[in-house]
DNA sequence: CGGCATCCAATAGGATACTG
DNA sequence: CAGTATCCTATTGGATGCCG
């Protein structure tokens, strides 16, 4: 017989989850992969982002400030000069991630093929519900 | 000198990212922890999601079997039962997610901590502003 | 250059009621 | 029980323009 699940199994979760950190947010994970390599400028990051909106960009940005994965330096000059560090504790976000890509790298045929057979099968009830409705 | 970033760094990542594969979504990871201890029914999934509403969880079920992440199975019963079971490539995506998930519990403490440093700075930068705009 | 302010459209997600 | 259907709201993200 099987267990019942803990109706209370994310109760911490909640806090620690995706919802606090915003990792699996569609930007974080990549800003992260783009100061890997030392510390970067805004118009630097916003090219690979594929011109992601400044608004947007300067949002996830600050999140991750404020969470303490970036740090922001601004440098008085003319014209200014701002730019963007992985912290130390950025830095350790660097290998779970690097699990998640590694694993979508491997396994992206296997969802493609998944994603294309469930097409072709709702591609026939389709076709079979058309027959019926023609009735 | 430094190297620039590659333009198209995330030219392949746009397939295998968050975006196509539903990962760093919010019920995604819960769904296959509810399913990691075996088949699952609808409702009994539906309570530790904290009474997700069904038409979200039925997307997110929807969404994950089309990818091959979970199987659905129709029991031909009155009253109706349905279940849920993780398929070996949905197995596969535990090791990854419990990385991400080890990271959260080992580095929420500094997480916090940087986010009430934030708080308080710029808590102090918005007293400032206030007696600035006093005079 | 590196933003911020504003407006707007699209989407996600919740509440509720109903069905096979 | 396991959804579907409908409606509605909140959030996300894009576009644009301005400023230090």
């Amino acid at each position: 017989m099987r267990q019942p699940l803990d109706p209370d199994m994310f109760a911490g979760c909640r806090a620690s989850g995706a919802s606090l950190i915003r990792i699996g947010d569609k930007w974080t994970s990549r800003v992260i992969r783009c100061l890997e390599s030392g510390p970067r400028r805004f118009s630097e990051i916003q090219v690979p982002l594929r011109g992601v909106t400044p608004k947007v960009l300067t949002e996830t940005l600050r999140a991750m400030e404020r969470d303490g994965l970036v740090e922001r330096t601004v440098y008085a000059e003319r014209p200014p000069r701002v730019e963007y560090t992985l912290t130390p504790l950025g830095h350790t976000l660097r290998e779970p991630m690097a699990a998640g890509c590694a694993w979508s790298e491997a396994h992206l045929p296997e969802v493609m093929e998944a994603r294309e057979a469930h097409e072709r099968s709702s591609l026939v009830q389709d076709m079979a519900e058309q027959q019926t409705s023609q009735r």
